[in-house]
DNA sequence: TTAGATGCAAACGATTTGCGCGGAA
DNA sequence: TTCCGCGCAAATCGTTTGCATCTAA
């Protein structure tokens, strides 16, 4: 609880060097996601419990869309009509998807393309290189 | 042509296998498919040249989604709101994409997370596992 | 003949944008 | 004070679905 205080005034630090105003409704989002393990879509943010202030779905959009072009937030597409955000801050995960019932799993591995990763930013030209890798499938569950 | 024309049978075989009618539609959706070497949106299916047969959006979205239920085409997130759907019979490709731009380049690599795949299929008991490979980055031209 | 496929049109849901007010710098 | 951020509401866009008709099997 501390620590994710720190982690906000942190977070509220970078936002304002790129130009972002200490406002309400910043520090609301970023609370949520710092409370968050998963991954979330702009509507999970507007509604979740841990939001301590009303913010509008527009807000909240604005203030996702923001956040991820100065990459302080990172975009996972999964296969669900809604994109979902996480803070990019966090450790990179990558993820287990079940394509019947759409349950997202954390795979605790480690990651398997960084150094790819370089490789191809040298080729390509490419800058501010990131990944994204996800595993889809049938659950235990979905498969009776 | 002949070798595409060779394969549209193997599609239609592999579809009437999974219960799909051999309809001037579904034909048609194929051989856009087979003609293009990027992913695709439905719209770009609906509106491609390759198209010989005036497909209803509804249509191509059904056939598209029973496709990929069948796992005989593939969907990919990309970032972009529409999704993209490829042949799974291709070989698996992993892409490069501009965050700014949009632009995606097919990746010359040898698929990095092939074996890790069948650990995770074991490790986890899901079942058909696959898996969506992205790197984003801003291209040259967008660095200017 | 008949179950499945298609076109048309309407519903949906997640953004995305215009505008006028309010608050951070 | 000034400009950015906010709520509200409307527009957009990519699906997604209901229904009557058509067609492959």
């Amino acid at each position: 609880m501390h620590q994710s205080s720190v982690n906000l005034e942190a977070l509220l630090d970078s936002c304002a060097e790129a130009g972002l105003r200490r406002t309400n409704a910043l520090r609301a989002c970023l609370k949520v996601f710092l409370a968050s393990d998963q991954p979330l879509t702009l509507q999970e943010i507007g509604a979740s419990p841990e939001l301590d202030v009303d913010c509008d779905p527009a807000t909240v959009y604005r203030l996702v869309t923001r956040l991820e072009e100065h990459r302080i937030v990172r975009r996972i597409g999964f296969h669900s009509r809604a994109a979902h955000y996480c803070l990019r801050e966090s450790a990179h995960q990558d993820y287990l998807i079940c394509r019947d019932c759409g349950s997202v799993e954390i795979l605790d591995i480690a990651c398997p393309v960084e150094h790819l990763e370089k490789q191809i930013a040298s080729e390509s030209g490419f800058k501010d290189l990131d990944h994204e890798l996800e595993f889809y499938g049938r659950c235990v569950t979905c498969q009776s």
